[in-house]
DNA sequence: CCTTGAAATCTGGCATATCAGATATTACAC
DNA sequence: GTGTAATATCTGATATGCCAGATTTCAAGG
């Protein structure tokens, strides 16, 4: 989960977060295009960053460039949002069967902590995030990271916010997942893993659900 | 399994797409720098569609750029080749459980078409892609189709056309494969597309790991 | 000899202008 | 009215030039 609320140093990257949180959001309907010049103007720069934060998007599947001819809003239905979430099921517990496998004793102790930590902060998000982040890296896998953080960009950046109700069944996964790490049990971790994200994607499936029917009802 | 040997139309996809293949095959070492001016005079072009290049090849985990600094070839090891091939399988499965609850019947069949037609054509390799293709966009996940396609890029182009002996076992599985999804059994579809790939991967990795030993026996 | 800091230099980020493909428009023939 | 081809226009792609942050160099101070 890198990038957590980092508004980038360049202003591509700060355009790119941006216009992908407008599009996530849907702020920037599916369908509707987007002039260049306007976004310039708008974010008070040259063309030539936000061209390069709209080929980002391009890559990300999100938007869809046709070479001189237009830029078009893909966006993602509530659909599209909960099988984003379902792949970063899968790819977290790949995760962690890569982790039970490859963890050292003193990472574990260490994603112990951090996972103890999470009780009782102030801020839970973060320390959440920071649980997830070890997990992942205690992977040891670069390739697999790229795509783990592919996916969380495609997560609403606020939506981590949204659920503190999920903290208890949250947490009970988190000890299951570390015991199954403990015992170096790649499949369990896997499957835990799976299901623990996959908890929060059906959440955020619901509330994207809601949020349409409410739009639908009162544009 | 997009972008199979098209070289784009515009200067900065062909520039990606051969940067891409020089990391992936070890042309440009890990921890290289690469110099911007040079490789724009090589393309005969100007920076911005090679410094866009790289800034998509950056975004692929294949390049640190540094701003205002230097752009560094990270690369990938052969165990990272093996590791992208396993998440591909990850995903590969997930297509394969998400298409047998989501095909059509006509689909199916249409499936099955494109399965036939590998044996005994004059070009496996496509017939064989064409089948995958098939297969993930019968998932009807656009999404999911996106990390498909960043997960296959990691793969060296020319990778599909070595390994001929294989074409027995991989029948077979295409076969078992379709069998669970005309049963709609998702789960049987998942386990067996996820070793299907991964299959293709470990060979992958026997390969890259003599070459590496080559390379080291005779540099 | 090591530290420090200021200047030179290197490098990518950004701004601007121009180009060319794609699309829309118009005029004309039928 | 319909089809078509010439043309005007729109839009991203590319070429250049300048700018600022990062790094290196090197000399002065300790």
């Amino acid at each position: 989960m890198p990038d957590f609320k980092a508004i980038g140093g360049t202003v591509r990257q700060r355009a790119a977060s941006e216009l992908r949180d407008r599009i996530i959001t849907g702020q920037l309907r599916p369908g509707s295009r987007l002039d260049l010049d306007l976004i310039t103007e708008e974010f008070g720069t040259s063309r030539t960053p936000i061209r390069e934060a709209l080929i980002e998007l391009s890559h990300e599947g999100l938007v869809s460039i046709a070479p001189r001819s237009g830029i078009t809003v893909i966006g993602i239905t509530w659909e599209d949002a909960v099988d984003n979430f379902a792949v970063l099921a899968t790819l977290a517990g790949k995760a962690a069967e890569w982790t039970a496998a490859r963890i050292t004793p003193d990472e574990l102790a260490e994603l112990r902590s951090v996972a103890d930590a999470i009780t009782g902060s102030a801020d839970v998000v973060t320390a959440n995030w920071r649980f997830h982040r070890a997990l992942n890296r205690a992977s040891r896998s670069p390739r697999l990271l790229t795509f783990v953080r592919h996916a969380v960009r495609a997560v609403p950046s606020n939506y981590f916010e949204l659920f503190p109700e999920q903290e208890q069944r949250s947490l009970a996964e988190h000890a299951a997942l570390l015991d199954a790490i403990g015992r170096r049990d790649g499949r369990a971790a896997r499957l835990i893993a799976e299901e623990h994200v996959l908890h929060a994607g059906e959440a955020l499936g619901e509330w994207l659900q809601a949020r349409e029917r409410e739009q639908l009802t009162a544009p």
